[in-house]
DNA sequence: ACCGCCGGGTGCC
DNA sequence: ACCGCCGGGTGCC
């Protein structure tokens, strides 16, 4: 396929024609949850503590009155939603009743709203009603109330209600959490309150939720399609599956969950609404297969496959394409005088495609002035038309038929998306696709309307949604497509890139994620939302309807989970199988450990400097002052372990022992900026001790541990006004918190490596004699020669060109142009290209694809056994053909042999730990102070 | 609303 | 009668 080129960007623009651009804001009132108030960040996760935490205090019945008023209607046991109105000119307590639909049903008499206001204000209480009977009467009607809130706001609400005379019964037998399952012909009935119902603990849900999908595995999910002729790639059995689901999916007549027909009208058996008109189902849904099974190309082959009433993308044939072109360069060759031409691609931007392509020079010379202008101006007139008739036919697809696709993922995986729409189109069809991303972005909604596929990322979604919601471009399009590639990135609500990627408006959308649940069934709701299934996409019916319900553990609750997820997803794993076979047949994967002998010189260095850091550690224990000192026992054991790798990256020993006293705030700072750098780049890959996931936006305390900023600061709220730190029960304070200053270079020891004559290791040594031997034995074999180090990395280079291999790099610091450059290169099978890559161990996001590798050297041993195996799982995936060897280098006798007993100890921790608790903090403490011991042989 | 409430009309039986 | 009672007008907040 080839990239939109300037030389169709050039052309004349014929399409004039105005857009309706409608916007359809997500209902935004339901923030009554108690939850809006207070958040720390961007960072899913504390802000709705509130909700989970909801008691039921009690019921009330009361009156809606004004009806006539009114359009919105109900039906006898539905569902409505209680909202304050403090702008109404006649009652500035007036609290307004909307059915499930957002419609205004009436008002509540004045003398509860009188009672209710202050409680809603104040969000003491989330107040919600159903209306039990009388949903036919003209002028009022009752309504059941209840009222849920933290336990410690009871008491000021029941007082707030006694003010008013109002008094709360306990809750009512035949008042629930709505219908249940099926209701019969007498209208539903309704399960049993579930207040003593047993809350489930987070793990509890997880596992929970992990066996919502074994049912679905092999369901009726089993039925194949052949991709369109411009897919370039054969599909494996279960990507046909998945291609044949989502085709069916988005062609599908069927109503969305939970809605029946009966007599004329569609019922939500959840919350009683009933509408005339039929509810609309998603045409899209949540694919949620396991990483590496090919989300990505499934979905380029959903876009070319399906387009409208089931037929394939009209995407041109390259060939007419190329005679446009062959006209329109002439066409420039005369008027510009040019004899050389680039064809640079319009929308090569920041991630650096090397979409750039050399057209053949064409040295044309036309002899004769009059000649020229004639044939350039006949040129001119066949260009007119041509694209004329070009422009009317894509004004077809501009408006209510849209043709493009938007496609929005993180920027760690854009590289990756172009990739495989350049991998897998045909090479005989042109694919119009536009990176919408840097600065230099073209924001003509025309443009983009009339683009096949739209790319671009979260950031900058959000980013034109925060400059000016109505201006942003992406905004202004209805696409026919709309997909969101790790789509749990929206996961918080209360992000601005969930609210920017809500606002968006498609006829099709679908949620791209390898784990669609992070934490709690709660991480759901934004992605239910963005599927505009109703009444979800409305925080208050999705909380009552389904995620209290399931936290609370109401029967029926999980279940009715179940069956929503099982209509509008797929999943399978790694071990899933079609037709008895495994999805994935990946050939073997070895792991071998290559002792390694320091020389003497080597060892004594060694020696001396372990002797030194295990004399310090000792007076810590004795002192008992390990915690306080931890940054500074992670600095030895990084000395030791990169000396086993080389002397030279031992270079930065400014020894931080000396955290005595009387230092300037600013030196203090500064010491705590150079511990927290020293946490973060020792590659110990720290997790927060508070939330246990490896750090976000670090920050360090005085008492020089490292937390995430919003875990801690969540610490400090909940504990005021004296917090403690968590691991050492230190006083903090948010003002004494160290940010992480912008992340620079986090590499420990990028200083003077050039004024140091070069010298090899006994590790070099030991590699180079391995890549030697492999070169013999086979030339073409291509290795990942793996390092936490990029000094290391540097170091290798040096033997690597004395000995002839041709090698490329990928490491973090590189831009993601470079990036991009290494790994294409990389994965080229032409003679000549590099056979080695060295790569830094974390570099790269999840879906970095380095399967031309075969073999892997890892050169110094990771603290977390899963960032190794993370590693590995770039080589070792899908597309990978041969057996894949790692070879890991240990030194003897070292702090290396120990991190591996370390390893081998949190591997059978994580392989049966899956339903076991989080530790605790103390625990944690415990673990790590156990770890420094049998690092330091102590 | 086949109610409640308001306020004007009215006033023995 | 500074009441009761009647019956018409009226009706969310």
């Amino acid at each position: 396929m080839s990239w939109r080129g300037s030389v169709w960007g050039c052309l004349p623009n014929f399409y004039t024609g105005e857009r309706n651009y409608s916007h359809n804001s997500p209902s935004e009132f339901y923030s009554s949850l108690g939850s809006e108030g207070f958040s720390i960040g961007d960072t899913s996760g504390t802000d709705e503590e509130d909700t989970d935490s909801a008691i039921l205090y009690g019921t009330l019945r009361g009156s809606i009155v004004g009806l006539r008023y009114y359009t919105g209607v109900v039906n006898n046991n539905e569902m409505v939603a209680l909202q304050r109105e403090p702008n109404n000119p006649y009652d500035k307590n007036a609290v307004k009743v909307n059915n499930v639909n957002g419609d205004q049903v009436g008002h509540i008499k004045k003398e509860l709203a009188a009672a209710l206001a202050g409680i809603m204000d104040n969000k003491l209480a989330v107040v919600e009603g159903v209306v039990p009977y009388g949903a036919k009467n003209v002028f009022t009607m009752p309504v059941q109330m209840s009222f849920w809130g933290r336990e410690e706001n009871k008491e000021a609400v029941l007082d707030q209600l006694k003010m008013h005379g109002f008094k709360l019964a306990p809750p009512l037998k035949e008042y629930g959490f709505g219908s249940k399952w099926i209701s019969g012909k007498n209208g539903p009935t309704y399960s049993a309150p579930v207040h003593a119902a047993v809350h489930l603990t987070a793990e509890q849900l997880k596992s929970e939720f992990d066996k919502l999908f074994e049912d679905l595995k092999e369901d009726d999910k089993t039925c194949e399609m052949e991709g369109a002729e411009a897919v370039g790639t054969l599909l494996l059995p279960h990507q046909k599956q998945a291609l044949a689901w989502m085709v069916s999916r988005e062609n599908s007549n069927d109503l969305p969950p939970f809605w029946e027909e009966r007599n004329n009208f569609y019922y939500n058996i959840l919350t009683n609404f009933a509408v005339k008109e039929r509810p609309k189902n998603v045409l899209g849904g949540i694919l949620a297969d396991d990483m590496g099974l090919g989300k990505t190309l499934t979905t380029i082959a959903l876009i070319l496959t399906n387009f409208q009433d089931g037929k394939p993308l009209p995407v041109e044939k390259i060939t007419s394409d190329k005679i446009c072109r062959f006209f329109f360069i002439i066409m420039l060759l005369y008027e510009k005088s040019l004899f050389l031409l680039y064809e640079e691609s319009s929308n090569t931007v920041e991630p650096g495609v090397s979409s750039v392509k050399k057209l053949e020079a064409i040295p044309l010379k036309f002899s004769g002035c009059h000649l020229k202008r004639y044939v350039s101006g006949m040129i001119f007139v066949f260009l007119l038309v041509c694209t004329a008739s070009i422009q009317s036919a894509e004004k077809k697809y501009s408006e209510d038929n849209p043709r493009t696709t938007l496609i929005i993922c993180p920027l760690s995986v854009l590289s990756n998306w172009i990739d495989q729409f350049e991998q897998h189109t045909s090479q005989d069809f042109h694919l119009n696709v536009y990176i919408y991303y840097g600065s230099d972005r073209n924001k003509d909604p025309a443009i983009l309307s009339d683009q096949d596929v739209v790319l671009t990322t979260y950031n900058i979604l959000a980013t034109d949604y925060g400059v000016s919601k109505y201006d942003s471009p992406l905004h202004k399009i209805k696409w026919l497509r709309i997909v969101l590639d790790e789509g749990h990135t929206i996961r918080n609500p209360n992000a601005q890139q969930t609210k920017a990627v809500l606002s968006l408006e498609a006829h099709r959308r679908w949620v791209l994620t390898g784990t669609p649940i992070q934490n709690s069934v709660k991480d759901l709701w934004s992605l239910i939302s963005f599927l505009k299934l109703k009444p979800f996409t409305d925080r208050e019916w999705w909380h009552r309807t389904i995620q209290r319900p399931v936290t609370m553990g109401t029967p029926g609750g999980l279940r009715r989970l179940q069956s929503l997820i099982k209509s509008i997803t797929l999943r399978r794993t790694k071990t899933s199988k079609v037709k008895g076979k495994p999805i994935l047949e990946l050939p073997e994967r070895k792991v071998l450990i290559q002792h390694v002998t320091l020389t003497e010189e080597e060892r004594q260095v060694y020696q001396s400097v372990k002797k030194e850091g295990k004399a310090a550690i000792n007076r810590f224990f004795s002192e008992g002052t390990v915690l306080a000192h931890y940054a500074d026992i992670l600095g030895v054991l990084l000395r030791l372990r990169q000396l086993c790798c080389h002397p030279h990256l031992c270079t930065n020993t400014s020894s931080s022992f000396s955290a005595a006293g009387n230092n300037t705030p600013e030196e203090l700072r500064q010491m705590l900026v150079t511990k927290m750098k020293l946490v973060l780049s020792s590659g110990s890959d720290e997790e927060c001790a508070v939330c246990l996931e490896s750090l976000t936006l670090p920050v360090i305390t005085h008492c020089a541990h490292v937390f995430c900023k919003p875990c801690i600061y969540e610490v400090i709220r909940s504990e005021q006004p004296n917090a403690s730190c968590p691991l050492c029960r230190n006083e903090l304070r948010v003002e004494h918190l160290v940010e992480c200053p912008l992340e620079e270079e986090l590499d420990s020891s990028n200083g003077k490596k050039d004024d140091q004559e070069w010298i090899s290791s006994s590790k070099i040594n030991a590699l180079m004699h391995a890549l030697i031997e492999l070169r013999k034995e086979n030339p073409t074999t291509k290795c990942l020669v793996v390092s936490q180090f990029t000094t290391f990395l540097s170091l290798i280079e040096n033997p690597l060109k004395k000995s002839g291999f041709a090698f490329t790099r990928l490491d973090g610091s590189m831009a993601q142009k470079k990036r991009v450059e290494a790994i294409q290169c990389f994965q080229s099978s032409q003679a000549g290209s590099p056979t080695i890559m060295l790569l830094s161990l974390k570099a790269g996001g999840v879906g970095l694809n380095l399967t031309a590798a075969s073999r892997v050297f890892l050169m110094d041993p990771a603290w977390n056994p899963a960032a190794e195996d993370q590693c590995f799982d770039r080589c070792h995936r899908l597309g990978q053909k041969y057996n894949v060897i790692i070879t890991k280098f240990i030194v003897k006798d070292s702090v290396e042999e120990n991190m591996l007993k370390i390893q081998n100890k949190k591997r059978e921790l994580a392989a049966g730990a899956f339903a076991t608790k989080k530790p605790s903090a103390s625990e944690i403490k415990q673990t790590k102070i156990n770890e420094i011991k049998a690092l330091i042989d102590l």
